[in-house]
DNA sequence: CCTTCGCTGCGAACAGTGTTCGTTGACGAA
DNA sequence: TTCGTCAACGAACACTGTTCGCAGCGAAGG
C-alpha cells in the first residue's frame, strides 16, 4: 500500500497546503479559470476535479450535475457587472449595454451560458432596478422599458456570443494573427461579392463596401444606438 | 458467419429498399428529421449512421466532422425561408423577420446552429438582395442598412433560440402541459417581485404587471417593431 | 466509553460520445 | 486478367457525464 489514505492526505494539506479544499467557491473558481483560458466547453467534471486532486465523483457533493457548475459560474460573472448609473436614460442604457458586453467579452464564451435561463439573486435584481427607474424617469412607458430591458438583454448576450466565435473562427487555421486572418476573409468576402452579376444584384454589388465595413465594436455600438432609437421613439410627447 | 456481407446487404436494398443509400442529402434529411423530432444534441453520429444499418464511420466519406454535418443541416432550413417581398420596407423587414423566425420554430433548436456562422450560398444572397434593395429604396442610408441586416438576423436567431429553451424549461419537469406550468411559474415570479420592498425597489414593485405581461410572440413583435422603429429615426428627411 | 448515524470524499465502472485505423469488396480502366 | 481507386465499415481509442458503493470521519445517543 504505497498510496496515502484519504486522512493522511487531508492532514498533508492542512498543514502544507498543497491543494485547495474542495467547496462551492473553490469549484466555480476553478471551473471559470478553465472558461477563461479555454472556453466553455473545456470545463470537463475532470478536469476541474484534476485541480484538486481527486476525481470527478467528489464534485458531486457540491453540485447536483454539471449544469448547475456551468449555472454558478455564470451567476458569478454575471456578478462582475455593476449597477448602471447615466446622465439621462439614453447614456444609462448606452453604457449597461457596452459594460456588459465587456463582461461577457472578458470571459471568452460565458455569453452562451445566459441563454435559456432567467437570472434571479440580489444583484440582479439591483441592477434591474435602476435600469426600469431609469427608464421610467425619462418617461419611457412602463410597458416599453420592461420589454426593452428583455430585448437589450437578449442582444448584448447574442452579440457577445457571436463576437467570440467569429473571433475564433480567424485563429483556428493557423498562428497568424487572427485580425490579419479575419481582414483576408473579408477581403475575399468583398471580392465574391463584386463578382456577382450587377443586373441580378444591382443592391449588393452597388455597396459592397458598407456590407463589408466596421468590425464588431462599430456594428454593436449601431444597434444599441438603433435600439435607443426605438425605445426613444415610443416615448409620448 | 451468419452476418451478411455488406454486398449481399447493398444487393437486398437494391430490390428491396430496405434502407435509403447512403448520400449528402439523405444523411442531411436523416439528421434533420432527428432534430425535428429530439433536437439537435440528439444528433450522433452513431443514431444517424443507425438509420442507414451502418456504424458512424461510414458518414466520414461525406462529410468531414460532425459540425460539416450539423452546418449543412442548417443550410438546409434556411432553404425554407423566401425571398421577403413586402409593401414599404417597413412591411419587408417586418415580414421577413417573422417567417425567418417561424422556420426556425418549425426545427427546434435549428437557431443555435446559427451562430458563428456567415451564410453563404445562392439563396441567402437573393434574400439579402431583396432586403438591401427594398431599404435603399425606402431612403435607408447603405450603411445604416448594412449594419441593419447583420443586427436583425442576429436578434432573430437569438430569439428563436431563446424562445425554444424558455419552452423547454417548462416541459421537462411532468407530464403536464408547459403552457399551464409556464403560467404557474410567471405567477410564482410575480409573486417574488411583489414582496419586495418597495422602498428600494420603487420601479419594479410599481410596475409587476408590465414586467411579467406578454407571451414570446407579443415580445418578440415589440422588438421587431422598435428595431424598425430604430431604422426609421435614422432615415434623413 | 461504545455504538450508530450521516456526511464528505472518491475509486471504479457504465453507457455514451466524436473520430481514426486498417481492412474489405466492388467496379472501371488497362 | 490484373491493377488501382474508393466507398463502406468493424473495431478500437480517448474522452464525456453520471452512478454505485465503500471507506473514514465527527457528532449524537445510549
Amino acid at each position: 500500500m504505497a498510496r496515502t489514505s484519504p486522512s493522511e492526505r487531508r492532514a498533508v494539506v492542512a498543514t502544507r497546503r498543497r491543494r485547495p479544499t474542495l467547496g462551492v467557491e473553490a469549484i466555480v473558481e476553478v471551473a471559470l479559470r478553465l472558461v477563461d483560458t479555454e472556453g466553455v466547453e473545456a470545463v470537463t467534471m475532470r478536469r476541474v476535479a484534476a485541480e484538486f486532486d481527486t476525481g470527478p465523483a467528489s464534485l458531486y457533493a457540491y453540485f447536483p450535475h454539471k449544469e448547475a457548475l456551468l449555472s454558478a459560474v455564470l451567476t458569478r460573472v454575471l456578478e462582475e457587472i455593476p449597477v448602471p448609473r447615466g446622465d439621462d436614460w439614453q447614456d444609462l442604457l448606452r453604457r449597461h449595454m457596452h459594460t456588459t458586453r465587456d463582461v461577457f467579452a472578458r470571459h471568452r464564451d460565458v455569453a452562451r451560458l445566459s441563454f435559456g435561463t432567467v437570472p434571479t439573486g440580489e444583484h440582479f435584481v439591483d441592477i434591474a432596478e435602476a435600469l426600469l427607474a431609469g427608464l421610467l424617469a425619462g418617461g419611457v412607458p412602463a410597458q416599453v422599458a420592461a420589454w426593452a430591458m428583455d430585448v437589450g438583454a437578449l442582444y448584448v448576450a447574442a452579440d457577445a456570443f457571436e463576437g467570440y466565435l467569429q473571433g475564433q473562427m480567424f485563429d483556428d487555421g493557423s498562428g497568424r494573427p487572427p485580425e490579419e486572418v479575419g481582414m483576408e476573409f473579408y477581403a475575399g468576402f468583398a471580392d465574391a461579392m463584386r463578382a456577382l452579376p450587377p443586373s441580378r444584384y444591382p443592391a449588393i454589388t452597388g455597396h459592397v463596401d458598407e456590407l463589408v465595413s466596421g468590425d464588431g465594436d462599430d456594428r454593436f455600438g449601431f444597434g444599441v444606438d438603433m435600439f435607443i432609437a426605438g425605445i426613444a421613439a415610443q416615448i409620448p410627447r
